[in-house]
DNA sequence: TGATTATTCAAGCAAACTATTGAATAATTG
DNA sequence: CAATTATTCAATAGTTTGCTTGAATAATCA
């Protein structure tokens, strides 16, 4: 059994093909990644925002940095590990759309967490085609860390605690003469459909996306593409 | 604790994501879909296809089909194994992809087993295009079974088994007026590689393709939208 | 019906994984 | 330098995997 047989050489590159599926294959890892898909965080953050321990948080992060899915970077006494491969988070993307289309199960309980009555109709990409034309607006609701590390193409940064803090449209550079439409990380997440009913209140044309940053600058710049 | 609480849906969906990740996390279950997705086996043809034995394949089997990524018919006293959903091949051939952008050592194995300097040089658009044109010719190199069940559109099913027995090219309608391309199961497989060689001794002008039958089609059908 | 074939089931064991705990390390601050 | 902070390390217990073995099942055929 040399290691140059074949039959070696395959085994060798299933193992390694495994080992990368394996960095996907726990719940805690795959919060982790998508948080980190926002934006750069410390151990201590990750570990808040997942509700794991730190010391657990720390070994799925060795985890993950060794199959090279995140990498990790010194300041001061924290560490900031995030993801750098673009492929990552679209298989990362790829993964969701397969498993709902697998488990229909999860269709239920993504609704139970977005209320999807307040999902846009149009296809994102029409959404996009519409900011971009200056007909209508799009907001980041995310948390500003993130919407300015991983911002969206022609979306305006207001988060949800913004939203909630200002007294009247104006003060947010906001009007109703037009739709608006409000992104967040993604489909799991329920700060768009807040940020949603909040606008309502104040009798806005307002609709969430469920496309995550990463989406919808695909869509925008195969719009861009396409007109250009 | 209630299941309605936000947290606690969120904790059932990530475990349900990892759980299809799990499905591609281990060498035995990725080698039984890299064989599915060429064609339909029973347990035993897996078993020894794979080098696994009839009960681990087995189980392996019922954890793929648990996750819905493989479905199962009876015929017989056998049954049949296959790969129905195209997403589970997309995801597959992503994570090929994936892997190797994070670990290169994956691409010097493949390159142990295929000898890359028999790879075509021109992008399989490219020669997909040609080949459409008829200005080159596609051998599909696998055996008949797979090249029966996954066709490529275009592509001549010639297995290496005939290649060669053959005594010489015109028995297998072929020229040396052309160009000729191989495909075989994708970037791991030697068929091609093997068949180029047997080509040569006849003096053909031959490459192989690394791309698997599934991105082949993709790729052609991508090219007929365009020219049409 | 009984024998054959293909597959699953059930039990068992070693290895790997997950999360916990408390100690160790390493950079920063007073 | 000592104290603080952020993270990792090491040891551990409880689960879960992966694979093996041998028996059980279920469809087919003589």
């Amino acid at each position: 059994m040399k290691t140059t047989e074949p039959a070696m050489i395959r085994r060798g590159i299933y193992e390694s093909l495994s080992a990368v599926a394996n960095a996907f294959a726990s719940p805690a890892r795959l919060k982790v990644i998508q948080i980190l898909a926002q934006s750069p965080r410390s151990v201590e953050e990750l570990a808040q925002e997942t509700g794991e321990s730190v010391a657990n948080v720390s070994q799925h992060l060795q985890k993950l940095s060794k199959a090279r899915v995140t990498s990790c970077e010194r300041s001061g006494v924290k560490r900031i590990y995030r993801v750098i491969n673009p492929k990552v988070l679209q298989i990362w993307e790829n993964f969701q759309d397969l498993s709902h289309e697998l488990d229909p199960a999860l269709d239920l309980q993504e609704g139970l967490l977005t209320n999807p009555s307040l999902h846009a109709l149009e296809p994102a990409a029409e959404i996009m085609r519409e900011v971009r034309a200056g007909k209508a607006v799009l907001i980041d609701a995310r948390e500003e860390k993130e919407s300015a590390a991983t911002p969206v193409s022609g979306a305006l940064p207001i988060s949800l605690t913004q939203l909630r803090k200002a007294k009247n449209l104006k003060e947010l550079g906001l009007t109703r003469s037009k739709p608006i439409f409000v992104l967040c990380r993604g489909r799991y997440c329920s700060i768009a459909s807040n940020a949603v009913l909040a606008l309502r209140t104040w009798g806005c044309d307002v609709y969430r996306l469920r496309e995550s940053p990463f989406q919808l600058n695909r869509i925008a710049s195969g719009v861009r593409a396409r007109t250009s």
